[in-house]
DNA sequence: GTCTATAGGCGGATAGAC
DNA sequence: GTCTATCCGCCTATAGAC
């Protein structure tokens, strides 16, 4: 928890201006960290996109790394809060598990770029700096594993699988689909999150006969 | 499906001797490719672990990339072998699912470095490689989206999702266990697949009352 | 099948002017 | 804040002896 805290402090203070190229640095590298990963992407592609010599990176950034850790933090912090803020609205357990749902699918693909890089590329960054994004990483899944403990507190769902087990399940099924996901496919990102609601409260064996959740989202077909 | 098979012949065909140093070549860089990834993982490395010099690797492949594109393709071949083979021998369409699920994990582990490996990074493939990997893995896609799909038509699990998403939803949950599953840990390869089919299929919500599926498998807590 | 030696290129990062 | 010019190290791959 120190050290989440310490990695957010560093990731503001630091020699980055918040300017608009700033940003639009983050975003590029976040993009080619995605489609080639981190170590295949080189400083003069970035600046290539961002129209800029490859020097003028490091007026910005001291080190390629900088940009990685930027958007790690960047990613966890943006997905905890907002998550977060939806759950504290919900007093019902099994509706916050809902809300959780819905909520993470909605900020990971809001940030899509970044999150999937924060995702798979933790491993390139340096071990103090990996440490700190992993705290980060950490005090997020925690979120998870209490919203789930609580709803099995309260008899909501199943206890037969500890809640680490549910907790890690849940973000498997949710945070791959940004490998498959195209915003602009057959599917929205709101839908995307019902079906994962579906899939993960109620399982996809047929229901003996509408003895499915009573409050049943199920109303027309999906896509 | 021809792109797939040509695949195969290639890899098996090559200037590749079965020897076994070149297998103790290919498990190693299969580590050292899951570890640090494709990209940062450099041949001097792969040499130091095998025991050997640098320029030594080129007598087994002609290219770096043989090492990953061999890993792709025998990582693939090999899940596909075996859960073709699995589902093959189950008539009930559902019971078909759970094999699928108990032969994915149970495989996939077996090759845990390989078949990690081939899902971070494939896109390090050249083109045409890349897309005869591709190839293979729709292959496998397909499977299991037709047992999935055998048992929807069957009635035996929802309609109101299209198979393309209940498969993807599938691959996801349980692909990805290779990042968090320990060989050592508390959980053994059997007991992560039976997780999986217990909330794949029936969901993590509290049943009613002991409405579940009537074969349950709840026996025992999980662990 | 493995070695020594080296080619040849590309990568991140710095110096210092404007 | 961006530029030109350049350093230097590391990387893949090859040549050719044993």
């Amino acid at each position: 928890m120190n050290r989440a805290k310490s990695a957010l402090t560093k990731a503001n203070s630091k020699a980055t201006p918040r300017t608009s190229t700033s940003q639009r640095l983050l975003d590029i590298a976040a993009k080619l960290f995605w489609t080639k990963g981190y170590a295949s992407t080189t400083t003069r592609e970035i600046a290539a996109v961002l129209g800029v010599q490859k020097a003028s990176i490091y007026h910005h950034v001291s080190r390629k790394e900088d940009l990685l850790y930027e958007i790690c933090v960047t990613s966890l912090e943006h997905i905890r809060k907002t998550v977060q803020a939806a759950v504290d609205t919900v007093p019902d357990p099994l509706e916050r598990v809902r809300t959780l749902i819905r909520a993470h699918v909605a900020a990971m693909l809001v940030h899509q770029e970044k999150h999937s890089t924060m995702l798979t590329e933790l491993r390139a960054l340096s071990e103090d700096r990996r440490d700190e994004v992993v705290a980060l990483r950490d005090a997020y899944e925690e979120l998870v594993r209490s919203v789930l403990d609580h709803a099995q507190r309260a008899g909501a769902i199943r206890d037969d699988i500890p809640v680490k087990y549910l907790s890690l399940s849940l973000l498997d099924l949710m945070n791959w689909a940004i490998f498959w996901f195209q915003r602009d496919g057959d599917l929205s990102a709101d839908r995307l999150g019902e079906l994962f609601v579906r899939i993960y409260l109620s399982g996809v064996t047929r229901p003996p006969e509408a003895a499915d959740d009573a409050r049943a989202l199920i109303t027309e077909a999906m896509p």
